[in-house]
DNA sequence: CCGAAAATCCACCGTTCGGTGGATGCCGCC
DNA sequence: GGCGGCATCCACCGAACGGTGGATTTTCGG
């Protein structure tokens, strides 16, 4: 990233395009090399010209962001892309990343931002609006609740019925815990029922969920 | 957030306070209006001196950071937290997010930044290292593959299955399912024996799991 | 109108689960 | 030394689970 940022926009509207390139030829450090106006185009044109990062648009005739993105991500050099997009659903944000994008702006974000955006996108780092920053900030705490309900839960457990918990967690049966860890089955059974009553459970599905929200992979 | 950005600075480090003193005391529409060592002394502080925006860091005698955010934030009129630390442990970003901290920057953040982060935070917007973001973005993704494998499969099941799948993964018995959803026990099983082969699974335990992960409460 | 898919149920059977009431040996701690 | 917690195992039992081989009705699309 020694010198200029070679930017590729990607975006169906000619108008779009053209006042995101006037305001990005503008700034210092970028230079905008292409425009494509679907996801074909914007892998034939990064082929063409090797940018450092695509603005890429996610609704588009023929071949759409996500897709698009996905190829170049899936190429020898790849670049960098932000989507850009009016629509924060979670569908989309959560395929965007899938993807392999490594910023995700919506329409309102201001010019000086977007220039930012794509300075940090270009240095390797990640880039979210602010709202899709709450979101994913949400969704974690919501899941560390869980999680640390579930941890204090089993807490109370002895190292080995912590084993258990974890197999059971796994699907196995009360057999095949007995085989993994090399005991009899009638051992099993006594850990499993000391679990049930500690957690106050009724049954091992019980058990699997819990473990399971505990992050016991 | 009419005029300037009243700050208050948490670090039991006084040099750490002083360097980040005068650093954003410089800074244009950001005043810091009070330091404090601990967290006990963070909430003394913002009572007496109602900051916008507290910087706190978490390794504190007495009381730690996300103690102190947590009360912080249990007040009346919050300020808006940044934890800024050397340690980005899951374990501090989690507690850090849920004790309601609105950013969360490592130390090797610039000066600059900084004093951005505060104004975004003043602002309403949350303020993430990009690390951190990185790591968020990563467990999403990861949770979000999942989350459409377990969703591909149970698109081969049929309403009534699906709903039975759901209650398996509430951890209900086949009577309870029977009594719930209004048919014969052995209703209950053919649907129970239908998942299985349809899913390829074993027993109960994993139509719980696969449920789980596809977010079926 | 007919066929396929879905939903409902039956009887029967072997397996798995979970509980009860024990027993033994080991370890750490007061 | 003794006591409690942990881990290991036994026998026995009833309940829950899962599979097999049926059967019936409804529904929906061609």
């Amino acid at each position: 990233m020694a010198g200029v940022i070679r930017v590729l926009l990607v975006d169906d509207d000619a108008l779009v395009r053209a006042g995101l390139s006037m305001m990005l030829d503008g700034a210092a450090g970028i230079t905008v090399v292409a425009e494509a106006a679907d996801g074909q185009e914007a892998i034939t044109a990064t082929d063409a010209h090797a940018p450092d990062v695509v603005l890429m648009d996610l609704r588009m005739p023929r071949v759409d962001g996500i897709t698009a993105t996905r190829r170049l991500r899936a190429r020898a050099r790849p670049p960098e892309v932000i989507v850009l997009t009016t629509f924060d659903t979670d569908e989309n944000v959560l395929h965007a990343l899938r993807a392999g994008a490594a910023g995700f702006l919506l329409k309102d974000t201001s010019p000086p931002q977007i220039v930012e955006a794509i300075t940090r996108v270009a240095a390797g780092d990640p880039i979210l609006s602010p709202r899709i920053t709450r979101r994913l900030m949400d969704r974690t705490v919501a899941q560390a609740g869980a999680y640390e309900r579930a941890r204090a839960a089993l807490a109370a457990l002895t190292p080995r019925e912590h084993e258990v918990a974890l197999a059971i967690a796994r699907g196995r049966t009360n057999a095949d815990i007995a085989a993994d860890l090399v005991m009899g089955i009638t051992t099993v059974k006594a850990h499993v029922s000391s679990i049930l009553t500690k957690l106050g459970l009724d049954n091992r599905t019980q058990i699997a969920l819990l473990a399971h929200d505990a992050g016991l992979t």
